[in-house]
DNA sequence: ATCCCTATATTTAGGAG
DNA sequence: ACTCCTAAATATAGGGA
């Protein structure tokens, strides 16, 4: 037993990028998944929250974790976020017709995220990692405000989306992507 | 120096129970739901894996990751499970690929503009790696984002669960929430 | 509701079986 | 693909601003 060296190096750490070889990736992914997978029961556990997570895996295989359940949390997903898509009928031409206005919408936005993005350039970002989670997060902001714009005049929405969270979301982006966690880069 | 007293306990176990206190539960939930959401960029990104998840906080405010974005992966999920779209006229598909055939060309507009600032910041990077990952994931997210801003959801029906799915959900599941977790309290 | 900080608690890359 | 190991990388509880 004297000659079994250390045998391990330890934890490497690795380039937040794809990982090349194929059995490592495999690898990382089944531990990552199920790393998510706890985390996320853990999250559920103490804060008592629903969750759903839904993983497709490199064989295009699907994984899935869901308190109380997948589906229930999908679809109270659903019904939060978008509006009563059975009682339009005239759903189609709706949505026709916004079409146009949603791709000036998709233009603006796209100047905004450039101008971000080059904002955040100059700021000479160093962010580390937590940016990220911060941007999912703005991200998520984004998506409830998304609720917001297509919803065309229900009034469900307001019992659900304050308006501080559009606001956060605004403040939030430009925030984020400028000053505040543009840490100075020491 | 020598005065200066250490300030902190230092990371504390915690049972793993709902926390009781409302702040902390408050707080722990954000910072986990961002450490969750950060797990889940870095699985898509090293395994170059689809990812969405939903949260609702406790107070039922809905949050949402999702690479490339939630909703394509939901329904891949929902296609893949099993589907029933019987129900639904497929003037809703049809609008739905056209839309995202009008906005991939904008998409692929942008990847090209993309592209040169991606470049351009490569260069300046020497270690911090991970933040333009950070900043194109949010991109991605962000555009993708503006992609289901006005595509409606398709509608789940609760007819979904074909068994070899149930199989590797409750693998996942049971053994996370019940035994595979809780590892040894030792 | 964050941000920061510090001292741990956890996670996980690598390698072996 | 999975379990076991180890050591290093990360995530985070607790507390202050």
């Amino acid at each position: 037993m004297t000659s079994k060296k250390k045998g391990s190096t330890g934890r490497q750490r690795i380039r937040m990028a794809k990982i090349e070889k194929e059995s490592h990736r495999q690898v990382a992914f089944s531990k990552r998944r199920a790393g998510l997978f706890k985390k996320a029961s853990e999250l559920c556990t103490l804060c008592g929250v629903e969750v759903a997570i839904i993983v497709f895996s490199p064989a295009k295989k699907p994984f899935s974790f869901g308190h109380p359940n997948v589906y229930s949390v999908l679809d109270r997903y659903r019904n939060n976020t978008s509006f009563q898509q059975r009682s339009q009928p005239m759903e189609n031409t709706a949505t026709r017709s916004e079409l146009s206005l949603v791709l000036s919408q998709v233009e603006e936005e796209k100047k905004k995220g450039e101008a971000m993005r080059k904002a955040s350039e100059m700021a000479k970002w160093s962010v580390e990692e937590m940016s990220l989670v911060q941007l999912q997060e703005m991200k998520s902001a984004l998506e409830e405000l998304r609720n917001t714009m297509v919803v065309p005049h229900s009034s469900y929405m307001d019992t659900m989306l304050p308006s501080y969270y559009v606001n956060s979301m605004s403040t939030g982006f430009s925030c984020i992507c400028n000053s505040g966690y543009a840490r100075a880069s020491s």
